[in-house]
DNA sequence: GATCATACCTTGCAAGACTATGCCTAGCGT
DNA sequence: ACGCTAGGCATAGTCTTGCAAGGTATGATC
């Protein structure tokens, strides 16, 4: 009984991830903070979903991560993207964006006059 | 080691499925056939996708399905989309596509200048 | 009679997102 | 002093889904 309400991130979660941490280091509390605020809330970001998520983004050796301390003193895993992080990602957004675009195309069929 | 090369498709195949039978009954090759020519082969279905997210829509009753012949000869089985399926394609399509803005828009942000 | 396109189907796997849950700390109100 | 909320990280288990790989069968074409 999935897929009733969110699920529709399937697939464009580290894409939005690697996107988020190319216009800044982030730590992962901010990740979600920052899709969430660029989408005005459209886009939801679940915990359950970030952390896995960015274990295998670094796996991938996409981003690499350290400890810090954040300005509220607290500790946080700060996130940074590597050279072929920000290949993958510009690689990434053009196939997401081509698919999209022959979705979208696909949804706006009408009928022929066949 | 997927999500190479296809595997974009996630949560957008049923979608795609009942738009096609939005325009007319089709039978599962002639779904496949129809999405890979309105996108002229950027979106190739697999059967292995195909036919089992079949069984899964139409146990959701979004189609019927009944066997007839096709003008080849050939045994096929035709899918109608159903009332509910209608209703629900539609709500489902608008979804997509507002996910699909928000996820766009996500990609075409810059920098701030901050 | 071989080969291709048409047409259907299933099993088994891998990936990924979500739910639920847990742990910890800073700051604030009372 | 105490509780609450927000910030912060993490995992285990479940569920859905797409795909690869395999199988069956027939009409058309050469």
């Amino acid at each position: 009984m999935a897929r009733e309400k969110g699920d529709l991130l399937q697939g464009t979660l580290s894409l939005l991830i690697l996107k988020s941490l190319m216009l800044q280091d982030l730590h992962g509390y901010g990740i979600a903070r920052w899709i969430e605020d660029v989408t005005r809330g459209s886009l939801l970001i679940e915990e359950g979903s970030l952390y896995p998520a960015l274990r295998r983004i670094e796996d991938r050796a996409w981003v690499t991560s350290s400890w810090s301390v954040s300005d509220t003193g607290r500790r946080i895993r700060v996130y940074k993207l590597t050279r072929s992080g920000r290949t993958h990602l510009r690689a990434d957004a053009t196939e997401w964006l081509t698919f999209a675009r022959a979705v979208t195309s696909v949804l706006q069929q009408e009928p022929s006059l066949a």
